[in-house]
DNA sequence: GGCGACGTCGTCATAATATGAAATTGCCGC
DNA sequence: GCGGCAATTTCATATTATGACGACGTCGCC
């Protein structure tokens, strides 16, 4: 694997940039940020008034303390906004929400998280909404799975040890290899109580017009009884989409 | 003004980065990209890898096309949950919007935009929502206005030519300028047509414990007879927010 | 088949940049 | 007024990105 160039960037995204705002933290002081990230003390506080004139870190005026900015909010609604593959499912999400009532969601990965992209809420909540855009670990979702299952390099995007969120979850990356066979002959995933107890979901992935995986759709919070037929359904609506041609 | 160094960062943010995708074409080729950037397509081609394998940009399967990334969704988000200006005045948001009945926004500037942080919809309307993150250029905005008015450096944030939106859109710093010290007098800037035919709003700055210009605060689409009124009231919250430590 | 445009990849000398140590400033509590 | 701590500036040095050049494969088009 060759090394990717440009320091700066692996930085501004990486474990030691914007990476070190979580949400447990989301404001930190250049001393914090400099003992987080290995940085001299001196590195970190050029990067982040680099980062702080194009807006892309902000600072609490009277603490001073770093956090992430308005111009992320910015690329971020704007990438958002741009994303072809969310306008082009987003009928499907309505349709399939309508259908059953449930919620859908668009997911794609990044990193070892499937990020949701949009979701349409179904009939039995009130719309909670406001989920698009958070993030939930591969391993413990239907659309991670589908997504691995599918995606020829899907594996690297977890590690061997993974982490338990409810006594469901798949922990070893042996016994999550083990069940990505049925998931392919079947060609959805049903997750059911890995993420959160009581929190039950189905999902397959979404094409492109050269067959290439691009993200992943789900029905969520509905009951294990309809899940193998919801599942199929999922398939076929996110087949037609594709051999229409979208 | 001292040069911020870190080229790359200046970069990936700037016109010649980030910035080039916008909503008029969210995608574009490297060839594209070399030319709007002027940069060697050397060059180009590694900032987009490097940009890539941080997921901030991604690209198209079947045009090989680039677009803005699943990271920058991921960032916007978690940037939108962490600001604390929108923890802080989020309720105030809601109280407004219930009194009003009208939709009540609180913004940011971003170059010379304001960028709408967080939004309660009043009654009038259906849940439109889904205006969060949007931009709109301060100088025809109630919300830029107070922001320019209020804050010293204000005016260094738009050009010597404004872009008219409308009719009553005001053109030239001059004219924007003569109106400033009405603001100031008043607390509150009102926008009558400037942004959009049919559209009135009235704002104020809302400010952190030191007196410092934090964002502005907006109720929007109402009628001009209420403006003054709703005014006043728009201050009194912000400052009674502002008094009791927020 | 030949042509041009495009994307990808490699190398390399040079120019531009980031780096970290040390020094300076500013601020608080005592 | 004096420590102690954090933020900031300065500067010589080492590291990095840059863009010119060249090469290769592919696609669409005449």
């Amino acid at each position: 694997m060759k090394r990717v160039r440009h320091k700066a960037l692996r930085r501004l995204s990486g474990p030691s940039g914007l990476k070190l705002f979580t949400n447990e933290r989301p404001e930190m002081s250049l001393a914090d940020i400099s003992r987080a990230s290995g940085l001299h003390k001196t590195t970190a506080h050029r990067l982040l008034r680099a980062l702080q004139s194009e807006s892309l870190i902000d600072r609490n005026a009277a603490t001073s303390a770093y956090s992430l900015g308005a111009g992320l909010m910015a690329f971020g609604v704007q990438a958002l906004a741009s994303s072809d593959l969310r306008r082009r499912v987003h009928p499907l999400l309505k349709a399939l929400a309508r259908e059953s009532g449930e919620t859908a969601t668009l997911e794609v990965p990044v990193e070892d998280s499937m990020l949701i992209l949009d979701e349409v809420v179904g009939s039995h909540l009130v719309a909670a909404a406001g989920n698009i855009g958070t993030r939930w670990p591969m391993h413990a979702t239907s659309t991670g799975n589908v997504w691995i299952a599918f995606e020829e390099s899907g594996m690297d995007r977890i590690g061997d040890q993974l982490q338990p969120l409810t006594a469901r979850t798949l922990t070893s990356k042996e016994s999550f290899q083990a069940q990505l066979p049925d998931i392919r002959r079947r060609g959805f995933a049903v997750s059911v109580d890995e993420l959160e107890d009581g929190f039950t979901a189905v999902a397959t992935v979404i094409r492109g017009t050269l067959g290439e995986v691009q993200g992943a759709l789900s029905t969520k919070r509905l009951s294990a009884a309809t899940c193998a037929e919801l599942g199929t359904s999922l398939c076929r609506a996110a087949a037609a989409r594709l051999t229409r041609g979208f």
